[in-house]
DNA sequence: CACCTCGGATGACATTGTCAAATAGAATCG
DNA sequence: CGATTCTATTTGACAATGTCATCCGAGGTG
């Protein structure tokens, strides 16, 4: 029966993608049961064989980008070419790229989702802890944790502001890439 | 017409309230026009008398919210007797605590809405520049800006990582309000 | 070949946002 | 004062949606 879980398995990333497309094109709202079944070539019940609910499957969609920005971060991490400071950079910059390209997405990767609010959180540790050594790189083991908080956060709130369309370049006199240099700047100061 | 006006006015004035008191119970899914109408004591089509759909009812009501903030911190703004210091406490603390009381009407002053993304903008706008003159009297009016942005982003980051239950103090070794306690000590020593 | 297992399909239902039509009650005018 | 107009509100209706119970059908097993 291995064709069977095969198929089954093909189902069920099936979803995911369609998910993840619908939701990039038209938001959240675009997410509905009958188009990620049409999309991925299914009926609307399918999803229910693999995921509990529609939210569970926002959530698993969530947690692939998670686990995706984990390697990302360790690939990053490993490429000792680079100074600890662009290091810290570009990891700065790969959030806030999803930010911007995948807004939707996004926004889903930081709300827990009501039913099983451990599994998101338990998939973003994986993603702050090489960042956490990212850091590190820069200010030391010492102050790596309190200063990673400081630039997760800040870099999470320019992204916050940039979606909310209240990061006016023109009001502030700087930009959301200025905001991450200066978070980096603060951390290579320290 | 006098009556007819306030009467009006009433229940658009209960239908906010309404609204927001069901966002803050059960969040952004237990505001149904039905269920804001039941307890506002309309019917469920009253809504659309004052607003053109649900999201700009839930709009309306982040907007009041951005405006009462601002209030709060036009008074905070007065106050002399504190030092400025401690104003830029209050004023990041302010925001921290919309965060933490009302997370869901949080989450919708930083949602653009799909509709008319500029009224919700602008009703920010007079937030930001009282606080923008809070932070002036911290680090002078050419640092103002810059820095304004990234305190605000940093705040509202913070709120975020709150929000999202991926501020483990565990984990990182500082609280929320240990993270906006840095981001004024970076105000004041800049 | 009969049987079973299980992913997937389908019918059905309650909930919801939305709008057109109907209603009522106050304001205005003759 | 009576007729009319205006407008906030109600109600009926409908399509879309999430969800579940039930059914189907193709593998694999005896």
């Amino acid at each position: 029966m291995i064709a069977r879980v095969e198929s089954a398995a093909a189902t069920r990333r099936a979803l995911l993608e369609a998910t993840a497309e619908l939701l990039d094109e038209g938001g959240v709202d675009a997410v509905t049961l009958r188009a990620v079944g049409a999309r991925a070539g299914v009926s609307r019940g399918a999803p229910y064989g693999h995921f509990a609910d529609k939210e569970e499957l926002l959530a698993a969609v969530a947690i692939e980008r998670w686990n995706r920005l984990a390697d990302d971060l360790a690939q990053l991490r490993a490429r000792q070419e680079l100074s600890a400071r662009s290091r810290l950079e570009s990891a700065l910059a790969a959030m806030l790229t999803i930010a911007r390209r995948q807004p939707h997405l996004h926004a889903l990767m930081f709300t827990a989702p009501q039913r099983d609010p451990e599994s998101l959180a338990r998939a973003a540790v994986a993603s702050q802890d090489e960042f956490l050594a990212i850091v590190a790189a820069v200010v030391g083991e010492s102050r790596a944790r309190g200063m990673g908080a400081l630039l997760l956060s800040g870099t999470l709130g320019v992204a916050g502001m940039e979606r909310a369309g209240q990061l006016d370049t023109q009001k502030w006199g700087v930009s959301g890439d200025d905001l991450v240099g200066m978070l980096a700047d603060l951390a290579e100061a320290s």
